[in-house]
RNA sequence: GGUCGCGUGGCCGAGUGGCUAGGCACAGCUCUGCAAAAGCUGCUACUGCGGUUCGAAUCCGCACGCGACCUCCA
């Protein structure tokens, strides 16, 4: 767009806890990384949100003429379940508890995220590399991190040492932590020690007798820590120093903390220009966490089987619900919100309808007293709202002034030139669809065959009955359809049906 | 306990120190056989107390309330 260079994309580096002009390494490419899931459970609604931060994102680099690199892993190895049961992992007791393969289980959940992925209409990455494909680039970024003195190796498994690594480096420059504070509130550090420090991590764990999920390595058998996939695969994929890395707010530390450590101490340089951080979806002020059990999924969102949930919502509405609120904010979830944020959608996406279907002519002859309409600025405004580090709200905002404007040239207040038109019809198209990543949704459209021969008829006995003046009958036409949520309007282009 | 963040009208949510988003709900009017939709109009809020300033929701301090992270989590 015109004023790209004056109006720079703007992005809250969470590194330096400021906005910052985003300046890609080598543009017109950008090399972005996004932690995945770990497919052992089904993903909940706030897992959902995070991944739509970063789609809105690509969408929104792509519009402005990036070529984007998305990277999202799949963390298929499974990770301590907790302090109790060091030992096993998450993806070994699904599968026991399952009785499946842990290969089983990692393809289930996998299937499982994509559909959620495609409900939402969120776009897939470019790349989405697996833990368990990419164990020789691991073991090799650990044998980097050991040769450069980081790390050390006890019983078959290998740590990082972080106060070894603090000496030089600022360890806890992302979160926001110092090395000491650490120290002291270090939980309870029991099964733990074989590391030299309780802020050490593990690189590589040695796998225990009757663990389901091991590969070999130079120190035995075992399977790889947490944190380190992720550096490993973003080097191998985006280089050891790229542009945007994004992930949940809950990831900051330790996760991304250590990818940090891991990068610097395996070769030297910061992975990561910008980092990013999405904010959570909470339910009655508490995140919705699997460990809180408070999610619910999405199968269970659009049904309305809950007890959360009134009654069901489709996933648009969920998609526009969480894209009026800034993705740094956290959101919470409750049934009116959802109720208000599906009407608004609704007229939004009628108010394109609308928009489509102007003819050439100008739509409704303008009264002398219309009023014009600055589409320009309205362009202008959406665009200056995205770059804003990705202000969602205000742009979607910006839209609702325009749908004023355009249902206002349909009743003739306002005066729409065909040049205004064309621009608010790309400008519709491209946020609505390209960068919002909306969708018109089944169920609402009056072309569908068979619903729509039916509809017809009965729209036909209704109008013969209200040219008699039978207004009883024809009101009873309409009251029976609306018992079946089947609104009908009669407007001035004619009867139109939907349903609600 | 430590670190970080938040507290905006009936509800959800933007807000760069002055021009006081937007959505939903609500009320009135227009259109309409009635309804629906749409349009117009109305509804002026920033947890509390201090301070800085000509001027603060916006900056600073204190208090209260809430949350996140510190342990697997997007």
């Amino acid at each position: 767009m015109a004023n790209a260079q004056d109006h720079p994309f703007q992005l809250t580096n969470t590194l330096s806890r400021k906005k910052e002009p985003f300046i890609p390494l080598n543009p017109p490419h950008v090399g972005l990384y996004v932690c995945g899931p770990t497919v052992y459970s089904d993903v909940h609604l706030g897992n959902v949100r995070s991944f739509l931060t970063f789609d809105v994102l690509v969408r929104w680099l792509r519009h402005i003429g990036y070529t984007v690199r998305y990277v999202r892993n799949i963390t298929d190895v499974g990770h301590l379940v907790g302090d109790e049961d060091a030992g096993e992992d998450k993806i070994a007791k699904r599968a026991r508890l399952e009785q499946l393969e842990p290969m089983e289980i990692v393809q289930k959940y996998t299937n499982g995220f994509h559909d959620v992925m495609r409900l939402f209409n969120i776009l897939p990455p470019s790349i989405e590399p697996t833990a368990t494909g990419h164990l020789i680039e691991q073991i090799d970024m650990i044998e980097r991190i050991m040769a450069n003195g980081y790390a050390y190796e006890v019983n078959g498994s290998v740590y990082f040492d972080v106060p070894k690594y603090a000496e030089k480096h600022a360890y806890g420059e992302l979160s926001g932590r110092k090395i000491d504070e650490l120290v002291a509130n270090t939980r309870g550090t029991e099964g733990q020690d074989e590391k030299r420090s309780p802020l050490d991590f593990a690189l590589w764990k040695k796998a225990e007798k009757g663990h389901l999920m091991h590969w070999p390595s130079p120190w035995g058998e075992g399977f790889p820590g947490w944190h380190l996939e992720c550096s490993a695969m973003s080097t191998k994929y985006l280089g050891q120093t790229f542009d945007i890395h994004g992930g949940g707010m809950d990831l900051k530390f330790p996760h991304h903390e250590c990818e940090i450590a891991q990068s610097v101490a395996a070769d030297g340089h910061a992975p990561v220009r910008y980092w990013m951080h999405g904010n959570m979806l909470t339910v009655n002020g508490r995140k919705m966490a699997k460990s809180e059990g408070n999610g619910f999924t999405p199968e269970e969102l659009i049904s309305g089987n809950h007890k959360l949930l009134e009654r069901g919502y489709s996933a648009m509405t969920v998609r526009f619900f969480m894209l009026q609120c800034h993705y740094a904010s956290t959101l919470d979830f409750s049934n009116a919100a959802m109720q208000a944020a599906e009407k608004g959608l609704q007229r939004l996406m009628a108010a394109n309808e609308v928009l489509k279907g102007f003819t050439a002519k100008t739509p409704s002859a303008p009264s002398s007293a219309a009023e014009g309409f600055d589409v320009e600025a309205l362009a202008n405004a959406c665009h200056a709202a995205m770059n804003d580090d990705l202000n969602t709200p205000v742009m979607i905002a910006q839209l609702f002034e325009g749908v004023r404007a355009i249902n206002g040239a349909k009743a003739g207040t306002v005066a729409l030139s065909q040049a205004d038109i064309d621009t608010l019809r790309k400008l519709y198209d491209a946020m609505l669809f390209a960068v919002l990543g909306l969708r018109e949704e089944a169920g609402t459209k009056q072309d569908e065959g068979l619903d729509a021969g039916l509809m017809d008829v009965l729209l036909g006995l209704r109008a013969d009955a209200k040219n008699r003046k039978d207004f009883a009958t024809s009101d009873l036409i309409r009251d029976k359809l609306a018992a079946l949520g089947i609104t009908v309007k009669d407007t001035k282009e004619g009867v139109v049906w939907e349903r609600s």
